[in-house]
DNA sequence: ATGGCTGCAAAGTGTTTGCAGCGAT
DNA sequence: ATCGCTGCAAACACTTTGCAGCCAT
């Protein structure tokens, strides 16, 4: 697999391999899997899903190292662990300059991502207000799809 | 201990005794004992932590009858389970009216409970551009103390 | 060849559940 | 006297870690 088979995500590679360098860390087979499949997802998984889909594709790549390797990348700042539910985290590539939330439905789980400058505003003038300096922030919101028929139909796609 | 000594809660009492009643419960000696305590909080907590300080005061309730308790009460809809980012669920008493969402201290963890009704005005319009129905949202702001001295000091006490 | 990396399995979390006896109705 | 409730410990689900050998540098 070449090392940068994934369109678009040069920057993802390159921030990659400086934060092996600087922190003496080796690029290794398994990484590569891992970022490419991760990379073409291109939305949010989980460490057993990723893990399902590699080895799916004939690799043989232990759950451990998954894990492993999503904490190096949130460490290395390149994608972002979050916790919608409760129990497993999703991870997701940490687009640098644009945050966004998200909204999802309760009903057939799907997720929209969106972004909103008015709210982050407030969301500055609240820390503020508060005397904290804002670094981040997580906007989630639920609710339901009003076109049902879309809606039922990515509910039965549910396990 | 009295049935309803936590002043200001006789609504929560009174709820709680209907949803035993309705779903052929029981009230019991350490429901009301957990209670009282998560009442006397009136702030977010774990289930950890409820179990230590109940444990604290001279009685000898289980950790799992903490997690029973705390999920009647969720399922009850009188008290709301959230979850941060660690590993961990926090429960708070869910007033009926005002939402409110929460400003974390990265640092010391520290908690502010705030409300915007301009940010909830934005999100009604978000979910309706994208064709949603709201029902509910979260939003986490996390930051940094500006008043350091106090940031730290809060830090000494984490565990 | 060094020292980081991997897979495996074991250990850790936070939370849930099966069971036998206790206690509220 | 029911039948739910409790404490305990074992079971769970997700994640981390220790170890012995592997592999990138």
């Amino acid at each position: 697999m070449p090392k940068n088979e994934t369109p678009g995500f040069a920057w993802f590679w390159e921030g990659l391999d400086q934060y092996l360098e600087r922190m003496g860390l080796k690029q290794t087979q398994q990484r590569r899997v891992i970022v490419h499949h991760f990379l073409s997802i291109d939305s949010h998984v989980d460490a057993d899903e990723l893990h399902r889909q590699v080895n799916a594709e004939g690799h043989d790549v232990g759950l451990a190292t998954i894990y492993r390797t999503l904490n190096l990348l949130t460490e290395a700042g390149l994608i972002e662990q979050k916790s919608f539910q409760d129990g497993r985290s999703v991870f997701e590539v940490a687009h640098p300059d644009s945050h966004h939330d998200h909204l999802i439905c309760v009903e057939c789980r799907n997720v929209v991502e969106f972004e909103d400058h008015e709210i982050e505003a407030l969301q500055e003038a609240i820390a503020e207000k508060y005397g904290m300096e804002l670094k981040t922030h997580r906007l989630d919101l639920f609710g339901r799809c009003l076109d049902k028929e879309a809606c039922d139909g990515r509910k039965k796609i549910l396990t």
